[in-house]
DNA sequence: GCACAATGATTGCATAGGCAAGTATATTCA
DNA sequence: TGAATATACTTGCCTATGCAATCATTGTGC
């Protein structure tokens, strides 16, 4: 049983500046943006402190699980380590039981710089619902959740969709 | 008056896979996936249709407003341009009324192509809206720019939050 | 007119991500 | 066992973005 698309835009309404798209970009870049201020004194952006984040709270203690978990790329996700690891906050230890992969641990310094983000996560979020009612943010919530899971309809049948719509 | 910060999330119960911020993160990378999926056959990445698209519309015919409009910087503005000139797409030509601006046009070929963006458009938002009623839109609409207000608020009187927050 | 600030565009340097190819190790199955 | 397959990670190449410094041009105030 298929939901059929809704019908809300079309090609000839559309202002580029009026979409849910551009709108979710934006709050996005507000949010990371003063994630990113607060984080600045610990050297810390928003691609570094995520996985440090991720790694600390324990699950994900290998490159593939955290670009899993991140929906990224395992060659960034190196790359991202690599710098991580650059700067003291990360140790790589080749597992013995399963010799492909690599068991990443924080250091005592990361230990210590990922312990600030929590909070700062919890505030910068709280403070862009600011106004919100409970019903309100479980609502936004819940209607997230549901473009996700259209997308994700949309992206496993997605092979014969790659042609133009015209 | 100010409105005090929302109190959903706490550094104690925050559990990365469930915050808004990254439902959100997963929604737009599933939207630009599939634009990106049908505007592949015309060669052109999110990040190349979008200045194309709004170069098309009108009203955005400089590098400065481009970048504006987009909250994008500068230079990488200049270069997206690069490359879509590269591609024959796009021409640049400086203006005689003010010899620091470069206005911005369209080439035939870039017409062409920019005319198919609309309904690519559209058509992804409207799939990942489907089940949506109007008023679910609306109310999506609304609160995404609350969220918006409450970080643009937070922006103009940022200088002095680069603290932690402990 | 002239020093000075403001604006438009560019460039260098750095981080960052996607994609594809390649290597090493594990697993599956004939 | 051994070949095919799958998984984990890495690397190279490209696009993409932010920040800071620079240059040219324009506008402002004296």
């Amino acid at each position: 049983m298929k939901i059929p698309p809704a019908s809300f835009y079309s090609a000839e309404s559309l202002r580029p500046e009026g979409t849910i798209g551009l709108l979710m970009k934006r709050v996005m870049q507000s949010v990371l943006l003063q994630i990113d201020r607060r984080l600045a004194a610990h050297d810390l952006t928003h691609a570094q402190w995520l996985p440090l984040y991720r790694i600390s709270r324990g699950g994900c203690d290998t490159m593939a699980a955290l670009a899993r978990d991140q929906s990224l790329d395992p060659g960034a996700m190196t790359r991202a380590l690599d710098r991580l690891e650059a700067k003291g906050l990360v140790r790589r230890e080749r597992s013995q039981q399963d010799r492909r992969v690599i068991k990443l641990e924080l250091t005592d310094s990361g230990r210590a710089v990922s312990q600030h983000v929590p909070a700062v996560l919890a505030e910068v979020l709280n403070a862009h619902l600011a106004g919100f009612a409970e019903s309100e943010w479980q609502m936004l919530n819940d209607l997230l959740q549901r473009m996700l899971a259209n997308g994700e309809a949309l992206r496993d049948c997605g092979k014969d969709l790659a042609k133009d719509s015209e």
